[in-house]
DNA sequence: TGTGAAAAAAACACGTG
DNA sequence: CACGTGTTTTTTTCACA
């Protein structure tokens, strides 16, 4: 799926990096005249991208209130603690979830960072009642709902990477 | 850039966008033997979901560990209680940070859910000192850093659509 | 690395049920 | 009026200079 190698960023790379976050089916002569580039110079440094896994793959971004879920919610789970059984027990669990967009091991007061979704706050506390309570070891948990999106970027920032140094400058990462 | 009209989707929309969510770069041919339509059934479709902005836009997802994003945290802010001008002033100053990937008015004992990522622990700490905590009103924050990921979709689950009769069901949304 | 040819895919218009 | 078919245009891919 992601093919992880060595890969040389420059801010040509970033560029597209940007306007392809921003918009994955835009062409690559659209792109070049974007980015001050050629039409074969974008195609191949986007297939490099990929290769590299930097680019792991394109997406269509639905709106979730268009169909029907109006409920976003941060879950904060605590797990009892009796060894690290319930806490790959409670992964294997949330995995199965669909409900359940994003799960992390965090730090904190709480094990685990949930973000869920549901249709209504009815379709939310059916579920978690019926189904994130149920699972064996959850001790406690703290639900933040989303009432107001104030920001949601699906766009990485890529500022980290820019240079004050302007010209030829390349950045090496080496993923894994 | 999303124009919302009442739209039907059917059981092969529903089909058409679990696929574009997991592979947006798929062509309408290969789409269409894998839903059982025909290209242009297929074309049509993805060009209605788009108008009806079912599908907001296509976008390459990135890799943040190959862009050299090694953190990423779930801040929890509370505001100091001085009228609504200091969540205006909260709302737009997050706005402006392009670590902050998200912020959401919530529910529960914070005010605001925001999601941050950063290059590591020493860049994420230097942004929460120089820039969330200098934010006016900011009174308080509880930071959840990941320290593994379990889960991360960015695929909305499509099943609450799909009904137990299953031919011609049609199932109406009103975004908006 | 750019250029041009070939292949593929999308967009479009048409005829048919 | 929705659907498939065929045509045209665009876009990608590939070979070459």
């Amino acid at each position: 799926m992601h093919a992880t190698k060595q890969i040389s960023v420059d801010r040509h790379d970033l560029a597209i990096l940007a306007e392809l976050q921003r918009d994955g089916h835009i062409t690559n002569s659209a792109l070049g005249e974007k980015v001050h580039l050629s039409t074969s110079q974008v195609g191949r440094r986007v297939q490099r991208l990929q290769d590299a896994g930097v680019i792991d793959h394109f997406a269509a971004v639905l709106d979730p209130m268009a169909i029907g879920l109006g409920v976003m919610a941060f879950v904060q789970v605590v797990l009892g603690r009796h060894g690290d059984v319930q806490g790959e027990q409670f992964e294997r669990a949330v995995a199965d979830m669909p409900e359940v967009l994003e799960c992390f091991a965090v730090t904190g007061e709480a094990d685990y960072m949930v973000r869920i979704v549901a249709q209504d706050l009815a379709a939310f506390s059916t579920f978690m009642m019926n189904h994130l309570l149920r699972v064996p070891g959850v001790t406690n948990v703290k639900s933040n709902i989303a009432i107001k999106k104030i920001k949601q970027l699906n766009v990485l920032p890529l500022d980290h990477v820019t240079q004050p140094n302007p010209s030829k400058q390349k950045i090496y990462f080496t993923p894994a």
